[in-house]
DNA sequence: AAACACCTTTGAGTGCACTTTAAGTCAACC
DNA sequence: GGTTGACTTAAAGTGCACTCAAAGGTGTTT
């Protein structure tokens, strides 16, 4: 636990995270991340930019736009009285990433049965199936 | 049931589908959708059409490509002997979708310990999982 | 007659999140 | 001493899925 800091150059920095140097350059260029720089003027991270990173990766992940990451950033730069304001972000981003499953996994539920009807599973689907044959016609005309 | 068949013009069906005119004229130009001309040159769709733009937007909504959907529409034209592929289509993006939904879940949930945290309620989580919060407690903002 | 909704083709613009290039410098490693 | 990997700024390119504009046309409604 009490080891010295690592130091990890842009490169290897960017295979730990899983991001191009390219992308990392340019989230600090949008406030999200923030490197050290040696005395060469060359950037350094340490494992606790891992895990800022491993975290608004995170928050990509459900959704979170840029712009909402860059907001959040400045928020938590501005020290606790933020909080409830962050806590309202990532509630209104749960939210949204909640509504998106449900709307997803009612997609899902099409696509099954659709997979179940070419299995011959489904057999009340038959008027479906024959109309939109019939409409499926259409395009082998042209 | 018997009907006559109602006839609808693009501005008309693009409320009833939830769609722009624009879309909806993109559509058919990629093929993704037809649709019949009176007299005069103007479009015109039949409820077989709302079902079918129904279909691809339950295909959209799972993360199929436009360009997947025009194949698989090509697919469809070419009869019955396209029907495993179209179904191995269907499967891999409702694998996909499945896996998609995976991670967000788990994206979610650590957004969803975060909010816990904001609140102080994650004294009574500590049991389930030490390690994992200790690693959320790396977030913790100073 | 004006307003409106539709038609055509072609091409440009939008938004997001990168991704790459250019052109030049610098320093460490083999 | 050449390759590698880093640095800089600014700008252009990519991919997707639209979205809109231009410019001129037809037909129907008020």
């Amino acid at each position: 636990m009490a080891e010295v800091q690592r130091h990890y150059r842009i490169g290897e920095f960017a295979k730990l995270v899983g991001l191009s140097t390219y992308t990392l350059r340019y989230y600090e260029d949008q406030g999200l991340v923030k490197s050290q720089r040696d005395e060469n003027g060359v950037r350094y991270y340490t494992d606790e930019d891992i895990r800022w990173v491993g975290f608004i990766l995170h928050l990509k992940g459900t959704g979170m736009r840029l712009n909402d990451l860059k907001r959040y950033v400045k928020l938590r730069a501005k020290g606790d009285a933020t909080i409830p304001e962050r806590r309202a972000m990532l509630q209104k981003t749960k939210d949204d990433a909640e509504a998106d499953i449900a709307e997803l996994q009612m997609h899902l539920q099409v696509l099954s049965r659709k997979i179940d009807w070419y299995d011959g599973k489904v057999d009340q689907t038959i008027a479906d199936s024959e109309s939109f044959h019939d409409y499926l016609q259409r395009f082998n005309d042209k």
